[in-house]
Order: structure tokens, then sequence, then C-alpha cells
RNA sequence: GUGGGCGUAGCUCAGCUGGUUAGAGCGCCGGACUGUGACUCCGGAGGCCGGGGGUUCGAAACCCCUCGUCCACCCCA
């Protein structure tokens, strides 16, 4: 019985990896641009980390968590998401004596849900967290950090949407106004929002059925019930992001699915991703420190889905090096290939990628090899390339072929 | 958790209202071509038709169960 991967959980194979790596690259690149440092965090914490932060009464909690018992019975879940653990790190190594961090983690997230486009149980994110900034123009760079890791990616058109969800002090009030409003509403929405409208009725705003879009097109929005900090500090987002040049769009119906976030919500999506459509997603988290027992910071924050961004990116544009195929005939010229300092070794200090073909075969199936490998160029040396001190380099797409020094074909594989 | 599509060669798929040796294209291996791939020609290998049960003289095909996978709902990055 042959054993294969579970469910959701996938191979990275070559192509994709090296998408990803440099994927990953500039990201560090750009996030370091702006002054993040990157963090490392476990992949398993607390089950209690992600109730608090999270949410209780949250999708991720109570039905998509990875949750066991260890050996001494204590209760551990395989992170579904970077905040919380950042957070938590951030906290217990006393991160908040400086008043402003940075940082940036890159890792693998784990949610139990059916696997569909775009959406799997193993995951990746790429996120960041600014820690201990207030500023309204702190979300608005963050945002155009993100803008310009995506751009410089080349992602396509892209759409980026904002909101404000109010804080602690104007949210209650705004969710009652729009509990009221939709009260007599309930009938024209749709089956799902029906039965939720109590315990989230927020989600009746997000939701995708045309009922729903009709029945709350003159819904109250968090915006007009934002109070006077959370409506100046809206203010200010917009306005940075306009200096900066950033294209966004207000979208008032814009909810998050955690429950930490506070003012600024944010959403990057694109088409091409199936029925899922958000990319990054982020916002304001003014309260969660103090939720995890710190001191209380504000922060703001956000994560890109790793596969999808991939699935957006085209991979051609990516992982260009030409790849050189050594073929060496008989054991004189194996040895000088072979030896410290012989050609293995000078093409590879000169930068080049070069696959050894170590094979016993003729010279017809080692060219056969070279060109299943994707080789650009075959450079062959034989018992009279040898004696002239020269290689044969051929040109595989051309088909081409001179005999000629090393330090030519250096030249003419960077070329 | 719910719904739908699909599981046949390494890959992509065809296979009629059930009918006897299950096919194609691509890929793979060998040869034409013993220092030259890709192209061309010739030859070849490769299938518990996802698994189990049932109906039938006969099942890849029909029925039931099961597993897997993809897509969608839900939810989210």
């Amino acid at each position: 019985m042959q054993i294969n991967a579970i469910r959701g959980f996938s191979d990275i194979l070559s192509e994709d990896a090296a998408l990803w790596a440099e994927m990953e690259n500039l990201a560090r690149e750009v996030f370091g641009l702006y002054g993040f440092e990157e963090i490392r965090v476990p992949i398993v914490e607390r089950t209690e980390l992600f109730k608090r932060t999270i949410g209780d009464t949250t999708d991720i909690v109570e039905k998509q968590m990875y949750t066991f018992t260890d050996l001494k019975g204590d209760s551990l879940t395989l992170r579904p998401e970077g905040t919380a653990p950042v957070v938590r790190a951030y906290i217990e190594n006393k991160l908040y004596t400086v008043p402003v961090q940075r940082l940036f983690y890159f890792g693998p997230m784990f949610r139990y849900e059916r696997p569909q486009k775009g959406r799997y149980r193993q995951f990746h994110q790429i996120g960041a967290e600014l820690l201990g900034e207030l500023a309204p123009s702190s979300d608005a760079e963050v945002i155009q950090m993100l803008e310009i890791y995506l751009d410089r990616l080349g992602l396509k058109d892209k759409t980026i949407e904002i909101n404000t969800l109010g804080c602690a002090a104007c949210r209650p009030a705004y969710r009652d106004a729009l509990l009221l409003f939709l009260k007599d509403k309930v009938e024209d929405l749709c089956e799902n929002c029906q039965r939720r409208v109590e315990k989230n009725p927020l989600r009746a705003l997000d939701c995708k059925s045309a009922k729903c879009i009709e029945a709350t097109q003159n819904a109250p929005s968090t915006i007009d019930h934002a109070c006077a900090e959370c409506s100046e500090h809206f203010n200010g987002v917009k306005d940075t992001l306009e200096k900066m040049a950033v294209t966004f769009e207000i979208n008032p119906r814009m909810v998050r699915g955690l429950d930490y976030y506070t003012k600024t919500a944010f959403e990057v999506t694109a088409t091409g991703l199936g029925a899922q459509n958000s990319v990054a997603a982020g916002g304001r988290y003014d309260n969660l420190t103090k939720e995890l027992s710190g001191p209380e910071v504000p922060c703001f924050g956000f994560a890109i889905g790793f596969e999808r961004l991939a699935m957006l990116l085209n991979k051609e544009n990516f992982n260009k090096a030409k790849k050189v195929v050594l073929i060496a005939l008989g054991d004189d010229a194996v040895t000088a290939a072979l030896k410290k300092g012989g050609t293995l070794d000078t093409l590879r200090e000169a930068g080049l990628r070069v696959i050894f073909e170590h094979s016993e075969a003729s010279v017809k199936s080692k060219m056969k090899k070279a060109n299943k490998l994707g080789a650009d160029y075959v450079l062959i040396i034989g018992e009279d390339e040898l004696k002239e001190g020269t290689v044969t380099f051929k040109d595989m797409e051309k088909g081409e072929q001179v005999k000629t020094q090393l330090s030519d074909i250096i030249k003419m594989v960077k070329a």
C-alpha cells in the first residue's frame, strides 16, 4: 500500500519551489527596506493563545484548528495564523522595551477545511507586524510596503480595499444600529445570513448573494458610526495613502474574520483565484497585546496567502539562470573536470550553474539526458579537447557548436 | 460539515444502448546514427479500468458501499 500525502497538504516541487524562493527573497529585500526584521516563531502553540486572540466563536477556532493533547496532557494547536504567535513572542521576550518593533514572518499555517482552489489545510503566509506605532500614517506605510512588494513581483490587476471597523468605543453602537436596520429585512436575506444575523450581523454585509447585497444596500456603515478618534484615524490613513499615490478603494462592507482587529482593515484582492479572491489582508489590532496580558501597544499588520500569490504570478519570469551540462569523455577528461581547480570548479566559481553528467553511457545518451534536464548549453571535453586545451560548446536551442577556450565559454553563457 | 464533477498506461484523455485480444496522443526504452540532444523513421515495454460488493451467460461501462481528487457552499490569506 502506497503512502500518500494527507489531504490538503502538498509538496512544493522544483518549479514552484524556485518561484517560492524568489518570492521569499524579494519579501526579505522589500520588507527590509522598510526596517522589518525576521522573526521565527514555533508552529505549535498553546490552544489558549488562539482562542483568546482569534476569538472563541470564530469558525477558525470553533472548527478549523488542528488541536491535540500532548503526552503531558496540555492542549496544543498547530498555528492557524501568524499574528498571535508573533504577539505572544513580542510580549514574552519583552520586545516592547524598544518603542517600535517591525517584524515579519514566513511559514506554514494549518486549518482543517475542505480543500479547494486557493485553499489548503497546510498553507503558507508571509506577514508583517508593526508594533508600537499609533499614527495613521504608519498604517498607510505598511500598506504601501505591501503594494510595492506585489508590484515588484509583477502582480497585475490587484485591488486594495480599506475600511474602518471602529474600536471598543464605537463598535457596539454600530452593531446595535445594524441590528436595528436588519430587523425588518431578515426575510430578504439569504438563508445563511438569516441564520447568523444574531450572532454575527456584520457578515450580512460581506455576503456575496444577490439577495443580501440588495437587502443591505442602505445599511448603516462602520464609517458613519465611527467615533471621533476612529474617524480621524481613518481620514489620516486615506490622506497618507493618497500622498503616497497608493491606489485604493473604500469598501464600507468589508469585515474581518478574526476578532482582534480594530480601526483600519484592508484587503488586497485579485481575480484568478477561483472562489477565493483575497491575496493578502490585514489591519490594526490595538487591543491584542493587552488581551495577552502584555502592555497596551498599538499594532498594525497583514498576511499574504503565499499559495494564492504564487498562483497569480507567471512562473516563466522567475528562475532564469542558464543551465550548463558538462560531458567528459574518458578517464583523463573526467579527472580534468572533477579535480580541484578543474573545469567544474572554474565554471562554478565563475557563477555558472553546471550539472556534471556522471553516467558512463555513450555521448548520444549523455546528450539525451542533457536535453531532458533542460540544458541551455552542453560542454564536451574529450581527448581532442584535452590535447588542444579547448572545450566544445553547444547551444542546445540553436543547435550550433564551437570549440573554444573555457574563458570564452563563461563569457558566452553570461551574455 | 453540505453539494456537484471526476478516478482507465508515467501524463492528458477516448472507450457507443453491457459483448469477448482495453485504445490514442504525449512521455519512456531500444534501433536507424559506436563524439552529439531536440526533428524524422522503425521497433518495444508499460493497465487488479481507484478499492469492495452486487446484477448478468458476460461489467471499464449498470446498482450499492467505500476511498481519493477537483470545484463550489461555508469560511478565510
